[in-house]
DNA sequence: TATTTTATTTTTGTCGACAATTTTGGCGAC
DNA sequence: GTCGCCAAAATTGTCGACAAAAATAAAATA
């Protein structure tokens, strides 16, 4: 997710639709349910369809497309149940991740993620929530890539898009990112090498975001007029 | 994986494509570093380069297959990193899939892992190698799915995959899948509902099939002739 | 004979055309 | 105003052609 800056002077790479579609997700300009139609990628990004058709593959692999036959690929929309499950999920491996972390971590990378946390604010003090929501997210993955395992990052890192997905859901407004507080307390734990203090405090922040996830007992549609209406 | 008895009949989707091929790997048919040419699966399913293409994507996604630009697409062939990965992942992962299971498993699943570990067990009787390691493979992939959290369970299936990805690499001849005794001895922790037992076996079984992968700290060349030569 | 170079064949990557399906808009009936 | 029908437009799915790259075979050279 480093292609942010890139200049559309050459034709885009597989990997870089993938990473700037990634973050319109984290970012919320994607929202659950928005058509990705094949023309307007191909145009925007310079490609062929074939290019574009891989990466909706891609994507699709990772739960954050949902392609149907005939009719086109579309950003996925959680239901509440896939919710649970992916929080759950985060439960059950970011504790761990977290703890080999503390375990780990060096000065350096906790100055990484302090900075992190400080754009994240930054932003979100300017009303900057695009950049917030995406700080947040990025501030579980880096965690993720500092306990060293790929495997389990990368799943991080789907489970980190997915959650955005569910929050652009089933988030109220004030649930847009992740609490600074809560990310500044498990830094200080990390810092500390603490890793049941980590681990708990992980499990929590995990809980706290959930539960403010309205209406997950609910049916409800995707994007619908009902939520818009209840602004 | 339920499609290995579908007639060739229609042409075959997508998923069955995938099924097939994901099959031939945890049957160790398909070894690290075999060549799979597209004209040749377009033959042998019935099917367009654009099919074959996409599946590819697919299983490149779940890190079955590596795709080399302009060379082609191979079963993937893990690295002594990766291989240490995949374990950490599995054991991260399978521990609380296991303890979930504990607690939720009804005496109708436990007949159902009970009939994988007697058919793993009568395959490997009669050296029907294939079949044996296909249902120690999916003995892990069923309880994850009784645990009941399909995201895991999708994370689990990769993992197993990839796993028998390193066996075929690393593992010695007689390590060609898991122990029936440590299945056995879990499938009585898991009926007793004695979560912290199902964990530590579990975190047992995983150590002891790494444990018997070779030269796991040294370099090798994928599918090289030293290891035939070692026979 | 072994090695290097060149030519040929094979395979993969990309594109555009066309078919199939879905969506949209217009129109008439109620 | 709403609904249903139908045609047109838009979009997706598939295929084959051709270009590009890699692999293999043949020829040339040391």
């Amino acid at each position: 997710m480093d292609a942010r800056n890139q200049e559309s002077r050459s034709p885009a790479s597989d990997g870089q639709i993938v990473d700037r579609i990634f973050a319109a997700v984290m970012e919320r300009r994607l929202q659950p349910g928005a058509k990705l139609p094949e023309n307007v990628l191909c145009d925007t990004f310079g490609v062929s369809r074939s290019q574009i058709r891989r990466v909706f593959v891609v994507l699709a692999e990772r739960g954050i497309v949902a392609l149907h036959p005939n009719r086109g690929a579309f950003i996925a929309s959680p239901t509440p149940d896939e919710a649970r499950d992916v929080f759950e999920a985060r439960r059950k491996i970011e504790r761990s991740v977290v703890a080999e972390a503390a375990r780990r971590i060096t000065a350096k990378q906790i100055e990484e993620l302090r900075n992190y946390i400080a754009g994240g604010a930054a932003a979100a003090a300017v009303e900057n929530r695009q950049e917030a929501v995406r700080l947040s997210g990025e501030f579980h993955v880096k965690l993720a890539k500092i306990a060293g395992n790929p495997v389990l990052a990368r799943f991080v890192e789907e489970l980190v898009a997915r959650t955005s997905l569910i929050i652009a859901m089933f988030g109220s407004r004030q649930s847009f990112s992740c609490s600074e507080q809560e990310h500044n307390a498990l830094l200080k734990a990390l810092e500390d090498h603490d890793e049941a203090r980590a681990t708990a405090l992980m499990d929590h922040h995990l809980e706290h975001i959930e539960r403010e996830l309205v209406v997950l007992d609910a049916e409800t549609e995707p994007a619908d007029i009902r939520k818009i209406l209840a602004l």
